[in-house]
DNA sequence: GAGCACTGC
């Protein structure tokens, strides 16, 4: 068999950085074994980069607290670093190597990748989970891959996840909130159980932040010092990726619209490059479609209809559209994939040789002051930048085409982009640090922490909604329950305050819908044919109530995907809903609270309703001819968004369940209310003040 | 009169 390290044996060789105490290890030469008796699959395994520094990883976790490894894609990394570590005994005596990742389809597919190269069936010594499906078998799992979320879900019933020897942070750079927020937990952890180990996989740049992060206070050194073997300061690996080099063209003069760059990108390597898909990032669903459309029209208007295959990519499509780039082009046809971001990291195409980056991405952002988070399109950071044009390599050397100039690229595009927790409301964040028992929100240890005025708007918040008290704790029920249930905290607590109003049926499927992108089909082209339809299901009381129409008719339809379509629904989402649905009934059983339906007293829905959103509560501006609403609390111009059922309906007062900003403020999914329920319900927001003010 | 991407017991 393959040698691996074990303690005591001997020592693979460390060659000191230059740059401040990073460790490089030069990776033993791999003994030329025959490869007799081994599969196939495991001489592939052999194959990949990350294999030579099997030792050195197997040396490295055992003497560092942190050991941080940075691999290119194609390093093999995630598949192989769990298996190396089981084979170095991490796993045994009844312990578990987790291995997380920020999505279900990568913790699903490397799962299977792994449980097929060890030969063992999935959910046995290999397992997964993510939301609604655990693949695990508490006797046998040795090595259980899943999603940040879930990990920091299992914190809340295991706060030192004790059950685990070695925690892998994958994609670690992607800098997502519940990353984040797992760093900065699993640091705390580490202080408390000094035999954990942690392995974080980043990209190159973010390498020393990690590790500067990781490195634990002198003085704390001093107090862990029991194992004097154990290094506190992160160990560096830089593992090569196993990719091919894409050349990067600049344009010479910048463009004011991308979109016709990038056409006109697509038309002029069609008739001078080599063969070989292209694949164009632009950044939304609008730019998409207007480019699918000129690059069509295009191709028909010169004849030439036979050299393209053009196909458009979001998240927003419907799943058998999406599906369509993973088939192969008709023969002779020249792919053109025009995606968003979705692209980026989510899915990866095969066959890509050329790349067209619009050097632009939707980006949210959140403004703590006005607690609005709004969708702009914004430059990408030179990290994305090159993460798109390594689309390019994957197959054979490509070539990207950035629609900007070198001295944009080199002058005005930040390194890396805002953290996702720097640009986002921070309410569910902070209800399960409380729940975890972090009280010092504000000095909490972060990679990189939010900012104080967002996070004492969540605090607000939370505290309006009755779920911390008057010294930041969670209260008990009712700050204890919505931590549990893993929706919004303004969600979940408008689910508690059904219970005892007698509509928790209703209110659970309006929480699911509210829960998920929209329910409803983008149909561009088809627009008065889906309006009509979704009149259909219209109640007079808002959004809320007509989702319980459509989940009835979905369940009636005996949840078919043909009636989704005809109904202009996506089928996928309701799907989702009715997942959703079902998690939360089984919670809500669990924290012995009752389902009940109210038997079509929409009121008692709509009071529970604004139990939840008391805060986005607006009034039409008397005499405004084109409905404008101002908030209550900060007096906001905000119009209802045209996709609401009350949209020109306009009912005096409303409360909405969110706001996108584009050219206006739009409130989306909005019910009619009763402003005197509003004091009734949150007493402590509202002062009913009599004179001056026009309540109807 | 309009819609980036992920995700959670």
């Amino acid at each position: 068999m393959t040698q691996f390290w074990r303690p005591g044996a001997e020592r693979p060789q460390i060659l000191d950085d230059e740059e401040g105490g990073v460790l490089f290890y030069s990776a033993p030469q791999s003994s030329s074994s025959s490869g007799f008796g081994y599969s196939i699959l495991e001489r592939l395994r052999k194959r990949l980069p990350v294999y030579k520094y099997k030792t050195a990883i197997q040396f490295l976790v055992e003497n560092h607290a942190t050991t941080i490894v940075v691999g290119e894609t194609g390093s093999g990394k995630t598949t192989q670093i769990p298996q190396f570590l089981r084979e170095a005994g991490w796993a045994e005596g009844g312990r578990m190597i987790a291995c997380t990742q920020p999505r279900r389809l990568a913790v699903q597919s490397v799962a299977s990748r792994v449980a097929e190269e060890m030969d063992v069936k999935l959910g046995e010594e290999v397992g997964y989970a993510i939301r609604f499906e655990n693949v695990t078998n508490p006797d046998t799992t040795k090595i259980k891959f899943l999603t940040d979320g879930v990990l920091l879900r299992e914190m809340m019933d295991d706060p030192l996840l004790t059950k685990y020897s070695i925690i892998i942070v994958d994609e670690a750079h992607e800098r997502s909130i519940s990353t984040d927020m797992l760093l900065g937990l699993l640091k705390k952890i580490q202080r408390r159980r000094s035999e954990l180990r942690l392995v974080i996989s980043s990209a190159t740049i973010d390498a020393k932040t990690m590790s500067t992060f990781f490195t634990g206070s002198k003085k704390h050194q001093g107090l862990e010092a029991k194992d004097d073997k154990l290094n506190m300061t992160p160990a560096i690996l830089s593992v090569e990726g196993k990719s091919f080099t894409v050349e990067i063209h600049y344009l010479e003069e910048p463009v004011s619209d991308y979109l016709q760059a990038a056409v006109s990108t697509v038309l002029s390597i069609h008739s001078q490059e080599a063969p070989g898909d292209i694949l164009v990032f632009l950044t939304g669903q609008d730019d998409i479609d207007a480019a699918v459309q000129l690059l069509t029209e295009d191709t028909r208007s010169h004849g030439k209809n036979s050299g393209l295959s053009i196909l458009p990519l979001y998240s927003g499509l419907p799943r058998g559209d999406q599906e369509l780039v993973f088939s192969n082009s008709p023969r002779g046809k020249r792919k053109v994939v025009i995606a968003t971001n979705i692209a980026e990291t989510s899915l990866t195409l095969e066959g890509i040789v050329y790349v067209i980056d619009s050097g632009f991405s939707k980006q949210k952002f959140f403004n703590p002051i006005s607690d609005i988070e709004n969708l702009v399109v914004a430059p990408i950071s030179k990290a994305s930048a090159r993460q798109r044009a390594g689309r390019a390599g994957r197959v054979r050397p490509g070539k990207c085409f950035r629609l900007y100039t070198e001295d944009h690229y080199v002058t005005q595009m930040a390194v890396e982009g805002v953290p996702e927790m720097q640009r986002s409301n921070l309410v569910s964040l902070v209800i399960q640090l409380k729940a975890l028992g972090i009280d010092n929100i504000l000095g909490f240890d972060w990679l990189a922490p939010p900012s104080p005025e967002a996070m004492i708007r969540a605090l607000e918040v939370l505290y309006s909604l009755g779920v911390l008290d008057d010294d930041a704790k969670l209260t008990t029920p009712i700050g204890f329950q919505v931590a549990e249930i893993p929706l919004d905290p303004m969600i979940s607590k408008m689910v508690i305050s059904s219970c005892s109003l007698g509509c928790s049926e209703e209110i659970l499927t309006i929480a699911a819908v509210l829960s998920v992108q929209s329910i409803w089909m983008s149909a561009r082209g088809a627009q008065k044919e889906s309006d009509e339809l979704k009149r259909r299901f219209a109640v007079a009381e808002g959004d809320h109530i007509s989702f319980l129409n459509v989940y009835k008719g979905f369940l009636q339809s005996g949840k078919s995907s043909k009636w989704c379509s005809q109904n202009f629904l996506n089928y996928q989402t309701m799907k989702k809903v009715v997942e959703i649905r079902g998690q939360l009934c089984r919670l809500l059983n669990r924290l012995g609270l009752t389902l009940k339906s109210c038997e079509g007293d929409i009121k008692a829905v709509r009071k529970a309703v604004i139990a939840g959103f008391f805060a986005n509560a607006c009034r039409l501006e008397a005499y405004s001819v084109n409905g404008m609403y101002k908030t209550v609390r900060t007096s906001q111009e905000v119009y209802i968004h045209p996709s609401s059922i009350l949209h020109r309906v306009n009912p005096k007062w409303v409360v909405y369940h969110s706001l996108v900003s584009t050219d206006k403020h739009y409130m989306r999914n909005v019910i009619a209310i009763n402003p005197s329920w509003l004091t009734e319900a949150a007493p402590h927001f509202y002062h009913f003040q009599k004179p001056n003010y026009p309540v109807s």
